[in-house]
RNA sequence: GGGCAGGUAGCUCAGUUGGUACGAGCGUCCGCCUGAAAAGCGGAAGGUCGGCGGUUCGACCCCGCCCCUGCCCA
């Protein structure tokens, strides 16, 4: 088992950063594990590094979906686990950073995903939005009893999942993530955190400052990229505001609110994911975290 | 100085012909999460109903005075 870094924890904590220092002291290279940062051409507003704040530092997995693509945490898990093997091999350390808490674990974690079928999956769809998610989850209830008790009935998404999975598998759909006790790779995680009012008034200003950066060319450029008919890609945080400005019916102001307060909320569900991984070791942003997660690295 | 509208949860506002606030959205807090995880979903905590006095068995709802906010007139 060769070791891994990874970097978690919620947004704007400083994690990328973190990231590249870490590669260049351990001889690492970055991998990314930020489900928005695989898009290509969302940039300002997922906060992605540019080359130079990279430092030199190979990153791994940025761009390489179209926003039309919908996100997909197996589709990540292969490529990720197939580059961190090759890093490996070549002697060098992964560093993962990201603040999507699936992914990360997709990849340390031993998750195998059932297959999908896209026929399948659009007609669940088209019967969610026909009958609601009562009716789909009714009938859940009878297919596979345990994932219906374990899925809420006002949760169309999952239930569309565990549909899909039970007709495609034939078997259940079996909803429980694995303990934290048994992970692929030798990984140490660093979990990155600011005070909570610290944070919230960085959020603000983090978003001002992309406004300012060209963000709203940045959406209106991807629009004309299809960015509207990629379902994930389109309800990114700030990327969805700013359609609602591009269409007139959001104002800007309301729009950078509405993303600042959808930024925290965001944060609260980070954390309240990456706090119950018993692994994860806690840093401070504001107290030199670099210093200490060499330490808990080298040990 | 006069008139009108309004002062109800942290915020924006519903509401009761007088009988324990039926509140809602947002925010906050807590939790969940296996192919959309920057998404999706669940739960909880918050109110001396502007102040004082009166009427009443009983007032947030009626009466009086006062304070505050906005608009109009002067």
């Amino acid at each position: 088992m060769a070791r891994l870094v990874a970097v978690v924890g919620p947004t704007a904590t400083g994690k990328s950063a973190l990231g590249v220092a870490l590669a260049q002291h351990l001889g690492g290279e970055v991998v990314n594990a930020d489900s928005m940062q695989l898009y290509r051409g969302m940039d300002i507003g997922t906060a992605k590094l540019t080359e130079a704040e990279r430092c030199g530092v190979p990153h791994h997995l940025l761009d390489i979906w179209p926003v039309t693509q919908t996100a997909s945490v197996a589709d990540y898990q292969a490529r990720a686990r197939e580059r961190i093997d090759e890093l490996i091999g070549r002697g060098v350390t992964p560093v993962l950073v990201g603040g999507s808490g699936l992914y990360v674990r997709a990849v340390i974690d031993p998750i195998s995903f059932p297959g999908t079928d896209a026929a399948v999956r659009a007609e669940l769809e088209a019967e969610l939005a026909a009958q609601g998610p009562a009716a789909l989850h009714a009938r859940l209830a009878a297919s596979d009893p345990a994932a219906a008790a374990a899925i809420s009935p006002a949760n169309g998404r999952k239930i569309v999942r565990a549909l899909e999975v039970v007709a495609l598998t034939g078997g259940p759909f079996t909803a429980a993530l694995p303990s934290y006790d048994e992970q692929l790779y030798d990984a140490v995680q660093i979990g990155l955190d600011l005070d909570t009012s610290v944070l919230d008034a960085r959020l603000e200003r983090r978003v001002d400052l992309m406004l300012d950066s060209g963000f709203e060319d940045e959406v209106r450029r991807l629009d004309r990229d299809g960015l509207r008919a990629g379902v994930t890609a389109s309800r990114a945080l700030g990327y969805a505001q700013l359609l609602a400005v591009i269409d007139g019916r959001l104002s800007l102001p309301a729009a950078r609110a509405d993303t600042v307060r959808a930024t925290r909320r965001f944060v609260r569900r980070q954390r309240s994911w990456f706090r119950r991984d018993p692994r994860i070791s806690w840093l401070d942003a504001a107290t030199d975290p670099l210093a200490q997660a060499l330490q808990i690295t080298a040990g």
